[in-house]
DNA sequence: GCCCGACGCGAGTATTTGCTCACGTTCTTC
DNA sequence: GAAGAACGTGAGCAAATACTCGCGTCGGGC
């Protein structure tokens, strides 16, 4: 979704084993994250994870957050590239349809790699570049709202932009409190009816 | 909803003079907290911000951790304090009215004191001591399944359990994403209206 | 095969952290 | 008013942290 700068890496690795020594600290990173969370994640236990020195992490990587940014480009392109499949059929959807189309995408992108998923969400921070990486993740919003808008007779009272939003909010926020408290439900079929059901009902609107 | 037992004291001050000491001490970490997030709240940061030495803050408070779990105990005293008004009257309510206290309820939990409820919620880590303080933020959640399970009939397709689950999740999802990216809608009746419209459309249910 | 830049190393540094402890001050009790 | 308990202090410690730098190794172009 956005091409590859690595504005991150101090130095572009240029011969094989170098750039197998980048992919090696990536993966340590991101195992250090899921078993020590955020705040085990230090730079010293990186690369004894990764089996390297301290040093050669920091030829490429110029400072911690770095790490952790290469570790969230990365899930988020997995993300988004889950996401998008389902999101093209999106424009010429029953509200039925895009309801459930729009389930499955968020379904998928938490499956992904759920536990990774959850580290990123609810422990790094959202301050200096962790936090524009943080505002990507809803990226496929007007995708949302532009649907929205095409099928505007069908819907009730709400606005599409704030209609998005709350929609957007309310199914992650579900996703997210399922991350946490009920990880065996992301596979069943159950929630995402569940999900499909609030989303029509809502944007189907009622009296209230 | 706890009774004040404060395991988390090394020793109880006897003398007024300590007593105002531990509360000055609590609200230094409050501000640290909201001035500097979980990461800056550093042990001698709250006794300088305190104005008082980092042996009195050791005198009562056993580690850093205590600070924080006392200051989310009094927080959720105050969040509780405000839900349970309106929860009281949740039980004989109709679905709308049920929607609407339910709403208003959790509103009002989100405006006691937005900015360090996001902090709490956002920053503080789920390890430890804390984790069950975390698990704490939806005790009420048995009150709303007795109101779904007294009205089944009104209801759509979900169980109640379930029901109860996805909906609170859902509007404190919303609530959360407000919190972080659109304070100022705190305010707004508008996001009132379309939460009660959400709720009530989910319970009444929808074919999908 | 030789050379020079790219690569990789890890002991070491400066700083920060949570926390202790020996000592001085204030209160209470009789 | 004396004595002992409760209180308050802050220099300083051990451990951890992010990060550097000088030096040895590799690898590809000539």
């Amino acid at each position: 979704m956005a091409s590859h700068r690595p504005v991150t890496l101090r130095k572009e690795p240029s011969q094989r084993r170098s750039k197998d020594l980048v992919d090696i600290i990536v993966k340590a990173t991101t195992r250090v994250l899921l078993k020590e969370g955020y705040e085990g994640c230090t730079t010293n236990r990186v690369a004894e994870v990764a089996g390297v020195s301290i040093g050669s992490v920091y030829q490429y990587f110029p400072n911690k957050e770095s790490l952790v940014v290469r570790v969230m480009e990365r899930h988020q392109e997995k993300l988004f590239a889950a996401m998008s499949e389902h999101l093209a059929t999106l424009q010429d959807a029953t509200l039925e349809q895009a309801a459930k189309t729009l389930v499955r995408a968020m379904l998928d992108a938490h499956r992904v790699e759920p536990r990774l998923h959850r580290v990123l969400r609810e422990q790094v921070p959202r301050i200096g570049a962790l936090k524009a990486l943080h505002e990507r993740y809803s990226a496929y919003e007007p995708m949302v709202t532009a649907w929205l808008e095409t099928h505007r007779d069908q819907l009730g009272p709400s606005e599409p932009g704030v209609a998005t939003w709350v929609l957007i909010a309310a199914v992650d926020g579900v996703l997210g409190r399922v991350l946490v408290d009920r990880p065996g439900w992301l596979e069943q079929e159950q929630l995402a009816q569940e999900l499909e059901r609030l989303i029509v009902a809502y944007l189907r609107g009622a009296r209230a």
